[in-house]
DNA sequence: AGCATCTGCTTGGTATACTTAGCACACCTC
DNA sequence: GAGGTGTGCTAAGTATACCAAGCAGATGCT
């Protein structure tokens, strides 16, 4: 160990290098194995787990991916989702759900936008 | 000039600059405006619009933040959250979100739930 | 006309995500 | 002992995400 880690590590991301690592060895791969499933490096893999780097969302998606673990949960874990998003459908609920809705074009999303919200009074 | 852009984006990106700018115009932001809100620079949301380039998770969520959208819608549109977790929201989404939204009439539940299957192709 | 102020876009540079080659140590087998 | 294979890590380079400065057209104002 070089006494300090810390000089590098930026908390969040600190952190997440901790969460992957352990889930790494909670499914028994070594570096280089985690790394061939993922598609990525294993220096990378290594800088990343230590928090030296903060991967993106494409790699993020690829690590849960190889560790059988929700790209949803790594995002979180990694502080890109505002924990308390999809919960309270209630309220933004159809605009919601016409924003994700794969089949509509964005022309099509507009157009149900525009109509929902002049029927709901803009607010 | 304009005749061939495809040349560098990449479906899936290009699609997602797509809705951030139908987003963005939806707002009635400018694009300096929006690049001000989310902390970008201006030509880079230009790039991003464009699908010239793959916007790091950080950029999308601070995107997603100023265009007053979810994280998740924003990763579901980039494709970076595999659609089994939002899937359920997206398939039957629309159709339950209309019907459970207490601020829209029968008839203006009628009216949407009509331009939406027409939009998708009636199921 | 001319100047100001929007709009989106191009150019050229910097920061950083990511890779290929290789080091150092541990555990084997001969 | 020397060679082979495993581990994680370092160093140096390449690719690309991102930014600051500035251009060209549209609109408006005096």
């Amino acid at each position: 160990m070089t006494d300090d880690d810390k000089t590098a590590a930026s908390g969040a991301w600190r952190s997440l290098g901790d969460f992957i690592r352990s889930q790494r060895e909670l499914a028994n791969l070594s570096m280089r194995q985690l790394a061939e499933i993922a598609k990525i490096s294993n220096p990378y893999l290594s800088q990343v787990e230590r928090g030296l780097y903060k991967p993106s969302a494409e790699v993020l998606k690829s690590i849960a991916n190889a560790l059988q673990i929700s790209a949803e949960t790594m995002y979180s874990q990694a502080g890109l989702l505002d924990s308390s998003t999809s919960r309270e459908n209630s309220h933004h609920g159809v605009e919601h759900a016409i924003k994700i809705d794969p089949r509509l074009s964005v022309d099509q999303e507009e157009a149900l936008m525009r109509i929902y919200r002049s029927f709901v009074g803009g607010g």
